[in-house]
DNA sequence: TGGAATGATGTTTTT
DNA sequence: CATCATTCCA
């Protein structure tokens, strides 16, 4: 979008606009405004994990049982509240919600809010939530602010606009009620993020809001085909709850949509890994366009796993995002603690990281004092005869130390680049010598990963800040909101590859080629939204928004067996399919290229394929037979033997040193030249004979 | 205190 | 199946 308004207006305009997601453009005003509402200027910004750690501790704090109150639910509950700008105390005021806990069960679940408030503004941090509702209290409680922000922004565009919840929606309104310069893009049919809050209802106040609006309806769909945008009409007809429309286009018909039947999760993979493989080939496209979309992430596995062996480039966005890796966020926590000594979540990541002689005793008595003085860690570490911890003299140096250090960088923040004292902190803190001890490829990824964000931190130093050329680009310009940051913020330079990604994270986005996977019964539509009507048409709705993406061609895909949760299941095609008008639909022959011996299959594994495929489901055209190289799943743990050479999935080739232990437990101490010694256990190792 | 061994548990979806 | 949490022992 960016860059779009660039081309348009020029790189000096578009410059001075404000545009992102709400959460970090919010963060950015509640940064410059944070002494208004008694918040330091370098406020953290939990992430999930640390504020569902925060909530694990208030949980155990009020000597609750985490198995009825799941920081999970509780988590989802308060974000609820919080997104309906619903405080604490109006919490406990609310006949209804209190009801609702009642009923629930957890009739403490204002208190655990109230304390998890708490808990989050002594360590100086927001979360998610807080930073729309705290922006509202701002706007709210501050009318020169308010006016100051008003005039700032004369004109506001929202786009996705169904997908704002309460909290946004008011802000947006506040900002807006000066001028009224406000124009919104939305499409009910899109509306994928009811589960956190979005709210239609949006849309339609606003024409209340504001009565002299002009609608224009954009029925006319420039991106896909008429097969495309026909099939997805017809989906989108079943849901009761739509605002009718009629969307066409003047694209020409183009192809069919394919559907595809895969006998397991590694055949889907390997099936799509091959089409993109010939589509590439037979229409010159280049892999930036296609994209893999599934609908949880997990789903990730066989196509990365069959895109690697056929060499081809991937991107995932999503997921286990790149910032919320241990060892990243690890490094991230010194630099938070340095920048915010509150930050108790930070504090206890890493008071033990690398090992310091900080035991979990330690860790233990510093936080109940900090509980019962309601003060931040730190503070209990500062002051000891303010805040008695009962330390032993020798582990309270120990502490003192561990403070010594982290005071030691807040002193250099804002003297150093931000580069150089990331730098400084990675060696010091001894992390980067803990992880360049372990050889294992997971820990060299981990040490690369560090070093990865050394090299952006470098560029980031390097980088000069056209309106203040002098300044030094410290680690708290590095730090603001990282927070926020997603995998697709990064660029790694080459863009020509194949995107993988849910389909909430496709939307917005184009391919010319998209295959939707996993198209399965209770994984699409998710198990978890088959108890209601309204879950199941928003389930239809981002099937809608996955067809939508593609431009030229739609390939769905199933499977009829699947991993889930470490076990195989069967799986029934889901009933968005059969919903799709028929006449757009042609059902691929399979056809996979006879595999190389395979190395992985183990019997119970092949006896059920034997099993499952004469009992092929519903009418789909006869398939080619997988040829899935049962030749080789007889491999018995008998073969591997002292001497051998074999090679492991993740390890690479190795020879085998010594086989000892009885049948089915046998155990192999193998030597990898890229891994080291590793002893395996052969039944699992699937390790293969060479 | 720290590491290894064992056991429990979890999967929607995102900022 | 992975990862985390808990437990046990040096």
């Amino acid at each position: 979008m960016k860059e779009r308004i660039s081309t348009i207006i020029g790189d000096k305009e578009s410059a001075n606009i404000w545009m992102g997601t709400f959460h970090s453009v919010f963060a950015r005003v509640l940064r410059t405004e944070s002494d208004r509402i008694n918040y330091p200027k370098n406020f953290t910004i939990y992430d999930t994990q640390d504020s569902r750690s925060v909530i694990k501790d208030v949980i155990s704090e009020l000597n609750l049982d985490d198995k009825v109150y799941k920081p999970a639910s509780v988590q989802a509950r308060i974000s609820g509240a919080k997104n309906n700008l619903i405080s604490p105390e109006e919490y406990r005021r609310s006949p209804d919600l209190t009801n609702e806990d009642i009923q629930a069960q957890r009739p403490m679940m204002a208190d655990i809010y109230a304390a998890y408030n708490r808990k989050c503004y002594r360590a100086g941090a927001m979360d998610f939530d807080d930073l729309l509702f705290k922006t509202n209290e701002l706007l709210r409680d501050f009318p020169d602010v308010l006016h100051y922000y008003q005039h700032k922004f004369q004109f506001i565009l929202v786009d996705e606009y169904q997908d704002t919840n309460f909290s946004q929606y008011l802000i947006i309104k506040q900002l807006a009620a000066l001028r009224e310069n406000i124009c919104v893009v939305g499409d009910d049919a899109q509306s994928i993020y009811a589960f956190r809050g979005a709210n239609i209802q949006n849309i339609l106040n606003f024409r209340r809001d504001y009565p002299e609006f002009a609608m224009y309806k954009l029925e006319q769909n420039y991106r896909s085909t008429k097969t495309i945008v026909n099939a997805a009409n017809s989906i989108i007809s079943k849901n009761k709850d739509q605002i009718k429309k009629t969307v066409w286009t003047d694209n020409e018909k183009g192809d069919y949509i394919t559907l595809q039947r895969s006998l397991s999760d590694n055949d889907e993979g390997r099936y799509v890994a091959n089409d993109i493989f010939e589509t590439r080939m037979t229409r010159q496209a280049a892999f930036k366009d296609f994209a893999i979309l599934y609908r949880t992430n997990a789903q990730s596995r066989s196509f990365e796993e069959a895109l690697r062996k056929l060499n081809m480039p991937y991107r995932i966005y999503g997921g286990q995002s790149f910032y919320q890796r241990k060892e990243i966020k690890d490094l991230l926590a010194y630099f938070r603690l340095s920048a915010n000594h509150n930050d108790d979540e930070s504090l206890k990541r890493i008071i033990n990281y690398p090992a310091r002689g900080i035991g979990k005793t330690t860790v233990e008595k510093l936080i109940i004092a900090s509980a019962k003085f309601d003060v931040p860690i730190w503070e209990v570490i500062q002051q000891p005869n303010t805040y008695p911890s009962e330390l032993p003299s020798a582990t309270m140096r120990k502490v003192m130390d561990f403070c010594t250090m982290i005071k030691s960088f807040t002193s250099q923040i804002e003297t150093h680049n931000a580069f150089d004292l990331g730098q400084h902190i990675a060696q010091s803190s001894g992390l980067l010598k803990e992880l360049h001890t372990d050889k294992t490829p997971e820990g060299v990824a981990r040490y690369d990963n560090i070093q990865e964000i050394l090299n952006g931190m470098k560029e980031f130093s390097d980088d000069v800040d056209p309106d203040n050329p002098e300044a030094v680009r410290t680690m708290t310009d590095f730090m603001i909101d990282i927070a926020l940051l997603t995998d697709a913020d990064k660029d790694d330079g080459d863009n020509d590859k194949i995107s993988m990604m849910t389909v909430h994270a496709a939307k917005g986005l184009e391919f010319n080629y998209v295959y939707i996977v996993g198209l399965e019964e209770n994984l699409f539509p998710s198990q978890m939204a088959l108890h209601s009507r309204e879950e199941l048409e928003e389930e239809r709705r981002l099937f809608y928004v996955a067809l939508t993406r593609a431009k030229q061609r739609a390939v769905l895909s199933y499977a009829i067996t699947r991993y889930r949760w470490g076990q195989l299941s069967q799986c029934e095609p889901s009933r968005f399919i059969e919903e799709i008008d028929q006449e757009y639909i042609n059902v691929a022959a399979m056809v996979l290229p006879k595999q190389e011996p395979a190395r992985s299959w183990n019997n119970e594994r092949s006896n059920f394929f034997k099993g499952a495929t004469s009992t092929a489901p519903r009418g789909n055209k006869p398939l080619t037979r997988l040829n899935t190289a049962t030749q080789d799943d007889n491999q018995e743990v008998e073969e591997i033997a002292e001497g051998m050479e074999v090679e492991h999935a993740r390890f690479g080739k190795g020879k085998v040193l010594k086989v000892e232990g009885k049948l089915p437990n046998t155990k192999a101490t193998v030597y990898f030249p890229s891994a080291g010694q590793k002893e395996l256990l052969v039944k699992f190792a699937k390790l293969k004979v060479l």
